[in-house]
RNA sequence: GCCGGUGUGGCGGAAUUGGUAGACGCGAUGGAUUCAAAAUCCAUUUCUCGCAAGGGAGUGGGGGUUCGAGCCCCUCCACCGGUACCA
């Protein structure tokens, strides 16, 4: 009998279905495992080979938690609004649900075609009016939070296309598309605070369960920085400039004030004679993308204000300046130069000829900004009680502050690189953001009013000024209380919350009941990609705290721990893209090999969190290991019977069974599947089979290919293995009676000896001394020292 | 520039975390089977000297700690990812 793979699989997958085998339910007298895949966006182009790495990950470690008795909730779903269908529709007029409706049904037929144990009664859709009803409900709760609020804020703007682009439409400053520039428009957008939470973003990451490069890539991003606020009078005019510095030591260097070019003091302070080459520079600088302003990055550009502001420490009167490379968008837009010890201020003061002036010792400020922090302050002293001279930079740090803090010129601040999410799309094809804008001002949705579905719409084209299509939509705009908001949410909205949702997805009164909340959350395992490491998870776990600080919720975190699978590289070793021809289609190798040939070898090419490059002849290895497996059953049928175990057979089961359970624990697949291979290779190798010791066998196999494996168990007569347990080693099974012992001399290895276990030294030495291969390293030397691992290595050292 | 990661045979990768480097698989070579091929099975396969028995070298380079280092420390190099005027 031939291994049928494609008869096999279908037998299964149709039972598992019809029997519900993977199903759960809630039941508080078992343990819970919540094992979660970043659920995919539903692309036309379907699924290659590296989608189902991470799918294939969870799904064995899932089978596997479900054989040691947990609860496993595996769900999967379809994070459906995007850019790709919306761009579709306006090229051919198709209904963007349409396009997602045949693309998720493409993307659930290969997934399901990989034998996984979802549970599909759980199934979500972001699209679903039915889900982002709730979607909207959560917008409303942050928004009565005050966590949501309008703004100006600039957005990328193509004037040729007429068209506010997403960030990833925009390359290198042009568009995407066509190749246009890409200016920053200023255009009213939905914001959320999440700077409010950066703290408990930040501090939340400490406890978690994730990749320590991850957990960084966060910290970066949120960017905490302690320093303080400097105020700084502005000669002959009744205002002040308030600056950011991380450096207060050096305060006495600062030569000059450079505000940003969008400061609102600005306007205020220039003088006559400068007005009107600052307002020159303005509009220069205003035109300019975010792109260009990093590019002049080298060459600082910049324009006298005509105005002098008063250095709070020694009074010295120094000249304000504006540059576009102060960011209005960081601190408060504004900043106190420190030539000497600041690369970029040094840079514009040598441009511009300001006086640098050396306050910290340990540099040639001739040469370049000297900005280390270890070195003494010198240069650095009032008579106003304020004297830095000959401290160290870090405890100068500190008095400068509390000095600044005594006189009220200052105070202590702390800074987040983070900034508020821009939280609005003008984009047809995603969540309408649930408000109204009246006479009386913004109104929220009633709740009871949600979901507030989208209109039917003829033209997804964005309307000629840049709002979403549905400002055109004249009947669903105009409401009887006012306009509708007719920006819609950006696609991170739906993945935000999509693990709760899973956890009780048919409800129609609530998003979730809270008791099925408590008992499945937080996500015990969340496996997905690193391209998801900071927007995706930063935000989703925004809101989670937002829902814990409202109570709607347990847990502070929704991720206990995270896990990144590697990319899987064409056979060139190049990225797989179509454009390089080296996409794999998993369709076609399961068609000629099966399911349970590509999980085994997805798992088998290396560590899941590494990338590798996909080889055909591996995949074929793992093909031919399962037909090794399939034959060896098939060709000894006749002599499988109890009681065939000997004593070897038993010791290297048990070793797996150990190995197996420690390596599935830790997402070491890799090494799982070799150690399947040795066990295989040791069976071949019996003349008569064990039966206890193939169902054994066979349950260590299943959750990597649950397919062949059930059938064979089906065939030697056991119940299925889906409802049976994981198996326990026994170590006194795994004891062997004798060892090789490793032999070193000097340090290096001149060969082995067999030893029964547990054996003394001194008769280790005695052996070793009779033995005829050691016997030469003895003549006239004599051992000095002797290093003894029981059971491992014995390393004599002679002189 | 800064942060993080990686570097082991021809290739993908193992190595109980300081104790026999190269498990397992791929490829390659030789053999068996076959009219022949495919498939399958057996053997060999880090490099190097040697007919052999045996040596020598070896985990990106250099240095160190140790009886012993792929693993720890210092330093340098290469590649990959993130980020970048964040004051």
């Amino acid at each position: 009998m031939k291994y049928d793979h494609l008869k096999i699989e279908a037998k299964w997958q149709k039972l598992w279905e019809e029997e519900k085998t993977f199903k759960a339910e809630l039941d508080k007298t078992k343990e819970k495992v919540y094992v979660l895949d970043m659920f995919p966006y539903p692309s036309g182009s379907g699924l290659h080979v590296g989608h189902p790495l991470g799918y294939t990950a969870t799904d064995i470690y899932s089978r596997f938690k479900r054989l040691q008795g947990f609860n496993v909730l595996h769900p999967m779903g379809w994070d459906a609004f995007g850019l790709p269908a919306e761009q579709y529709a306006i090229k051919t007029g198709t209904h963007p649900k349409i396009t997602t409706k045949e693309n998720i049904k493409n993307f659930k037929r290969q997934i399901q075609m990989l034998g996984f144990s979802y549970d599909w009664d759980r199934e979500i859709n972001t699209t679903d009016e039915k889900y982002y009803k709730w979607t909207q409900w959560i917008f409303l709760q942050l928004y009565n939070k005050g966590l949501a609020y309008e703004a100006e804020v600039p957005v990328n703007w193509c004037p040729e296309l007429k068209a506010v682009l997403a960030n990833e439409e925009v390359v290198d400053g042009k568009s995407e598309i066509g190749g246009h520039p890409v200016i920053r428009k200023p255009m009213r957008q939905w914001m959320f605070r999440i700077t409010e939470y950066a703290e408990s973003l930040l501090d939340g990451l400490d406890k978690l369960d994730w990749p320590e490069s991850v957990k960084d890539l966060q910290r970066n991003w949120i960017g905490k920085s302690e320093g303080c606020e400097v105020n700084f009078n502005i000669k002959d005019i009744d205002s002040d400039i308030t600056v950011y510095t991380t450096r207060p030591d050096t305060l006495f260097g600062a030569s000059y004030i450079v505000l940003s070019p969008e400061h609102p003091l600005v306007g205020k302070i220039v003088s006559n004679e400068q007005k009107v080459e600052v307002e020159n520079y303005i509009k220069l600088a205003s035109t300019k993308s975010d792109f260009d302003r990093g590019e002049v990055n080298k060459n600082k550009t910049g324009v006298f204000l005509g105005t002098f502001a008063i250095n709070p420490v020694n009074k010295a009167e120094i000249p304000i300046w504006i540059a576009d490379y102060v960011l209005m968008s960081y601190g408060t837009g504004s900043i106190m130069a420190v030539p000497g010890h600041d690369e970029r201020d040094y840079d514009f003061a040598k441009k511009f000829k300001l006086p640098i002036i050396e306050v910290v010792e340990g540099g040639n400020i001739e040469e370049a900004a000297f900005t280390s922090k270890t070195g003494k302050i010198i240069n650095s002293s009032n008579n106003e009680g304020l004297n830095l001279n000959n401290i160290e930079v870090e405890d100068a740090i500190e008095t400068a502050i509390q000095w600044l803090e005594l006189k009220g010129l200052g105070k202590r601040t702390v800074q987040y690189k983070l900034k508020d999410w821009l939280f609005s799309r003008q984009r047809y094809w995603g969540e309408p953001i649930p408000i109204i804008h009246s006479d009386d001002g913004i109104c929220p949705v009633d709740e009871s009013d949600l979901p507030l579905t989208l209109p039917e719409v003829d033209k997804y084209e964005p309307s000629a000024n840049g709002e979403s299509p549905l400002a055109n939509i004249d009947e669903w705009v105009n409401t009887d209380t006012g306009r509708r908001e007719t920006n819609t949410m950006p696609q991170w909205a739906g993945s935000c919350w999509y693990f709760l949702r899973f956890i009780d997805p048919l409800n129609g009164t609530e998003p979730w009941t809270k008791e099925k909340e408590e008992y499945w959350m937080p996500v015990d395992l969340y496996i997905g990609g690193v391209e998801h490491a900071v927007l995706h998870l930063l935000y989703s776990r925004f809101w989670h705290h937002v829902l814990y600080d409202l109570g709607l919720v347990s847990t502070k975190e929704p991720f206990k721990k995270l896990f990144n699978q590697g990319m899987i590289q064409g056979e060139d070793g190049q990225k797989m893209s179509k454009s390089r021809g080296n996409v794999i289609n998993p369709d076609d190798v399961v068609e000629q090999y099966g399911a349970d040939s590509f999980r085994l070898y997805e798992m088998f090419m290396g560590p899941l969190d590494k990338s590798k490059p996909w080889n055909t002849k591996g995949l074929q290895g793992c093909y031919r290991f399962l037909q090794k497996v399939w034959n060896l059953f098939i060709s000894k049928q006749d002599t499988i019977n109890s009681g065939n175990a000997n004593r070897d057979t038993l010791s290297i089961l048990h070793k797996s069974i150990k190995k197996i359970t420690n390596d599935l624990e830790n997402l070491r697949f890799n090494t799982s599947v070799s150690e399947l291979m040795i066990l295989t290779n040791h069976l071949t190798t019996l003349e008569k089979l064990d039966r206890d010791v193939l169902h054994i066998f066979l349950k260590l196999l299943n959750p990597f290919a649950p397919h062949i494996s059930e059938e064979l168990n089906h065939m030697i007569g056991f119940e299925k293995i889906s409802s049976s347990k994981w198996p326990k080693y026994d170590k006194k099974l795994i004891l062997e009676d004798e060892v090789v012992l490793a032999v070193q001399i000097n340090g290096k290895m001149r060969g082995t000896i067999q030893v029964e276990k547990e054996i003394k030294k001194d008769d280790v030495i005695a052996i070793i001394k009779e033995n005829k291969n050691f016997k030469k390293y003895f003549i006239e030397m004599r051992i000095i020292r002797e290093i003894y691992v029981p059971n491992k290595i014995i390393n004599l050292v002679l002189k």
